[in-house]
DNA sequence: TCAAAAGTGTTAAACGTACACCCATGA
DNA sequence: TCATGGGTGTACGTTTAACACTTTTGA
């Protein structure tokens, strides 16, 4: 039995999060071709018969913005008739999650995602629900590592966290409970950036992680 | 500026689950055309170019099964290049968490989750991930409730997290804090249903577990 | 009167939360 | 020597986890 003639199109759209000290930032990019001619909008593009869905957005992602190499997840399918004036085009969006520092993009603003413009299409129902997601994920996800350097101080992670959870948190209960967990390596590594006392440097080990996962534990703060 | 001609076919398919007693089950059907001709696999089809991605899973849960007025979820979108030998099929998968009684189906049969056969396409790898995120999702979201009846007994609830989570909990701390949530509502209704004391019956009460959630609260066991 | 599931409370351990000072450095 | 952020511990309240007996019913 053969298939019937394709009436929709798929395309993907990339939530490309980068963490500015306090702000959670993503790039955005302005509508090259109508619709929506020069509006900010997530990079995005439809995908090719043969490939799968993430190598397209890591396509798109390359293409449009010149990052590669960053962590993907897909966020969720929206396909409402009528989101796209052109006809009937359902999108596959993904989070990306790139570590500082942050690539300068071919195109488009690092744009806070508290001060967002006007977008195209949808893309701020997107915007939105990428944003409930990673607040969820954290909990029980190491989420947060992909937004941080592989170096990093503690300081950087609880600033990842109340980035993301968008509040403050405690600094000595953050350390003792995030250094409870073992699943920092501490280095014998230091920075200094100020005048104050150096910070120690640490690294995410991920295998840790998994074993603490295993035995169903959760970081929630 | 013209839309390129489509070349990739959008499905949905449709995880229903029921919960009877500690098993989980879930519909699948004999498939009635080729590829995979009479091979188990879940109720699913073509997304119709005018119709949002639910309304399609609603759609085919109707037409292939029956049943009606489910409550449906977004699950996963999988969009491997091969896993549909006619060609390019994207498929958005849809949990469906029916209450009992379990409707009689059109067609298939009601399968325990923990003994699936052979299944066609990728929809062993779907219904693992459809498991998966139930497990997750129970934590902080009334998704038991909607396994249930409208009205239940405290065992009823117990049975479900218990299958869901695959072990057993403690009666007495089970109960303890699921009441000290304040969600459920007693009634002065009982169920008799053998040779030992009546069961009281209780009601969810949805609001109240909005009020929770917003207050950041959350139901883990 | 027996078998079967409903219903109920206490205690100890673990965990979360609130809170303030000294340290190392650069200017 | 001062301003700045790095780094550390304790005490209290809340939550979890372990655990066994009495109640109500139908047969």
């Amino acid at each position: 039995m053969p298939l019937p003639r394709p009436q929709i199109q798929l395309s993907v759209d990339c939530i490309l999060l980068f963490l500015d000290g306090h702000t959670l930032r993503t790039l955005l990019i302005r509508r090259p071709i109508p619709p929506h001619l020069g509006t900010w909008a997530l990079p995005g593009g439809f995908v090719r018969p043969d490939e799968s869905l993430e190598a397209a957005a890591a396509r798109v992602l390359a293409v449009e913005t010149g990052v590669r190499d960053v962590y993907l997840e897909q966020l969720y399918t929206f396909g409402d008739p009528g989101r796209d004036p052109r006809g009937r085009v359902v999108t596959a969006a993904y989070i990306a999650l790139v570590r500082p520092p942050a690539p300068e993009p071919r195109e488009g603003a690092w744009t806070p995602m508290d001060a967002l413009p006007d977008l195209a299409f949808d893309h701020l129902t997107i915007l939105d629900y990428a944003r409930q997601r990673l607040k969820y994920k954290l909990e029980y996800s190491p989420v947060g590592f992909r937004l941080l350097p592989e170096e990093f101080t503690l300081k950087r992670v609880q600033d990842a966290y109340e980035a993301i959870l968008g509040r403050a948190l405690d600094k000595r209960n953050f350390r003792k409970k995030l250094l409870s967990l073992k699943v920092l390596k501490p280095l014998a590594k230091f920075v200094r950036e100020g005048p104050h006392r150096p910070a120690r440097l640490y690294r995410f080990e991920e295998e840790k992680w998994e074993r603490l996962k295993e035995k169903g534990n959760v970081f929630v703060f």
